[in-house]
RNA sequence: GCGCCCGUAGCUCAGUGGAUAGAGCGCCGGACUACGAAUCCGUAGGCCGCAGGUUCAAAUCCUGCCGGGCGCACCA
């Protein structure tokens, strides 16, 4: 961070005297290959045209006022095509390690977000059965998405919405009747598409235990009612269960019927009418949104009078920008994917930027057993609940998996690798190379080893290839955070942490720490792994994944 | 038919304008009387789906095609 932003301030500035801007393509950063020195520039490259000059030309004299600029700079090459290859002093390095010793679990975090507020809505099933795998995807990524925004300084609150105003939620009372019905051997009709599943029989024993046999001699309709009311209740209960035990907070659960109730819907569609947005047609309404890209008008109520899915949608968007959100972040399954044009239109409609509404896609989780695909339907009741595969794999492995991935990307979930302590299944990898600092200096604890007080004399000790790698990689921690912030991309901090926790592990086994050749080289290792172990937990806790001491 | 996403090493995936395209797993070969071997070191493995185009520079951007997934409701 501190060479990046430090080196696009000397550049600008020199470049500046020169009469040109920072180009917006130009970019400063750590290059493929060490060959190339800490970070490169392609800034000669394209600002070389607008000055008349060579680009190798331009970077040369780049090259002589960098060099001029600063003395931490230890070397500056001009390369290839005309990158500008820079290469700070060690002394540059190793305040990264005072930094992060002084800062502890701060190190990273900054005010990228300016206290800007966003809400971000995850899982938000139906409530008609537990949830399975693929909304624990959804619940990671977004919970994740949450405590990386929170650490840039964001203002971010969870919500999760419950749709328990429509046609699913009407399914699942007449199931739970059914099931009532069947148990007090009862004659019964079957309703279309219905929840087969075992937990609808225990949720219908359950009531009946509650309200004894007169509940089926109640009319179908009042019974349904109850059955629903009872049903949704337990589940509902159930799923926050789950997320708590997977260390998910959604801090706002919020009921779409209590939008319906409240006359949310049809003002939102009055509104848009009285603005010329929305019109009847065909006795139903409709909202213009090919107006705003989409490809085809949609219905907002339909002929029979009932509102739509979407008209909700709207009133529930209305309502989070109302609330004060400069941003909401919408966390879909992919298969949704086909909204995503209707709903920018509507929250353009609302008078907000279409970029005002982030939609992450989180593609299907294939549930695998030792390669094997296992098929999952909520409604025929088949599935693997998030509590048992949590049960069976922990919650850590469970939560890094998730976030293992780009989350537009498919995942493959095979239980027996998650399972497996292999390098298939990295958190261990990564969680191991937290384990092994602390050991070590419990280690040192035992042998009477306080930790040193840093020092910048200690630290300059620190100059082979090797530690410069651990403390360089150390220093891009917060620009990964920052990347992840602004890619809504929580994967970015896993894949850190993975090369981190690699590069500690090679770092432990060629550098002796506690048997090092003399004391203060002792010293200054045991304080450059401190702080390698407080980013490793930083990051962990990002994921909200478990930094044991011990394993 | 139209739209969106994906196609990168045997496998799982990073990399979205920069230099000789990376990592892990798997394969093969090495390293513990050692601060923790859940680790490390080494070898091998690629027309980045195909074909054009844009430019100093393309896995990355544009066009077309092929292959896979998902959408295309007065469902949610």
């Amino acid at each position: 961070m501190r060479a990046l932003t430090h080196l696009r301030s000397l550049l600008g500035s020199i470049l500046e005297k020169k009469g040109a801007a920072w180009p917006d393509k130009a970019t400063i950063e750590p290059p493929k290959d060490k060959q190339f020195g800490d970070m490169a520039c392609n800034v000669a490259m394209l600002t070389a045209g607008k000055l008349g000059m060579k680009p190798r030309d331009l970077a040369e004299e780049l090259k002589k006022d960098l060099l001029a600029a600063d003395p931490a700079l230890s070397k500056v090459e001009v390369a290839g095509p005309g990158f500008l290859n820079v290469t700070f002093a060690p002394a540059f390095w190793q305040k990264t390690v005072e930094e992060v010793l002084e800062v502890k679990q701060c190190f990273g975090k900054f005010n990228l977000g300016r206290g800007r507020k966003v809400q971000v809505e995850f899982v938000s099933a139906n409530p008609t059965g537990p949830l399975h795998i693929g909304h624990g995807r959804g619940a990671a990524v977004g919970d994740c998405v949450a405590r990386i925004l929170r650490a840039m300084d964001y203002e971010v609150s969870t919500e999760y919405y419950i749709n328990d105003a429509g046609r699913q939620m009407r399914l699942l009372g007449e199931s739970i009747w059914v099931r009532c019905l069947e148990l007090l051997k009862k004659p019964v009709a079957y309703p279309e598409d219905w929840y087969k599943g075992e937990y609808i029989i225990d949720l219908a024993r359950e009531l009946l235990t509650l309200k004894g046999s007169a509940l089926c001699d109640l009319p179908p309709a009042e019974g349904q009612d109850i059955c629903y009311e009872y049903g949704m209740k337990s589940i509902l209960a159930g799923i926050q269960k789950d997320l708590a035990d997977f260390r998910v907070e959604h801090q706002v659960w919020f009921s779409e019927k209590s939008l319906v109730a409240a006359g949310a819907v049809e003002r939102t569609l009055e509104d848009l009418k009285s603005r010329g947005l929305a019109y009847e047609e065909e006795g139903a309404a409709w909202m213009d949104t090919t107006r705003y890209g989409d490809d085809k008008n949609r219905v907002l109520r339909k002929s029979t009078g009932e509102l739509t899915y979407f008209a909700s949608d709207i009133a529930y968007h209305a309502d989070k920008y109302a609330r004060g959100f400069n941003t909401v972040v919408d966390i879909w399954g992919a298969d949704h994917h086909g909204y995503v044009p209707r709903m920018k239109a509507a929250v353009q409609a609302l008078g907000r930027d279409a970029d005002d509404l982030k939609v992450i896609l989180v593609q299907l989780v294939n549930l695998l057993r030792g390669g094997e695909q296992i098929a999952m339907s909520t409604r025929a009741g088949q599935f693997e609940t998030l509590s048992d595969v949590c049960a069976e794999v922990g919650v850590d492995a469970a939560r890094f998996m998730f976030l293992s991935r780009k989350s537009d990307s498919h995942l493959d979930f095979d239980l027996d690798l998650v399972k497996q302590q292999s390098m298939d299944n990295p958190v261990y990898y990564v969680q191991y190379a937290h384990a092994r600092i602390c050991s070590l200096f419990a280690k040192a604890a035992e042998r009477g080893v306080a930790m040193p007080e840093c020092s910048q004399a200690l630290l300059a000790q620190l100059d082979t290839p090797e530690d410069l790698d651990l403390m360089r990689l150390m220093e891009q921690y917060p620009d990964t955070l920052a990347n992840a912030a602004q890619t809504l991309s929580p994967h970015v901090v896993s894949f850190y942490l993975r090369e981190l926790a690699g590069l500690l592990h090679r770092y432990y086994s060629a550098n002796p720490v506690l048997a090092a050749p003399d004391e203060d080289l002792m010293r200054a290792r045991m304080l450059m792994l401190a702080a390698v172990g407080e980013v490793v937990r930083s990051g962990l806790e990002l994921l909200g994944v478990s930094a044991p001491e011990k394993m």
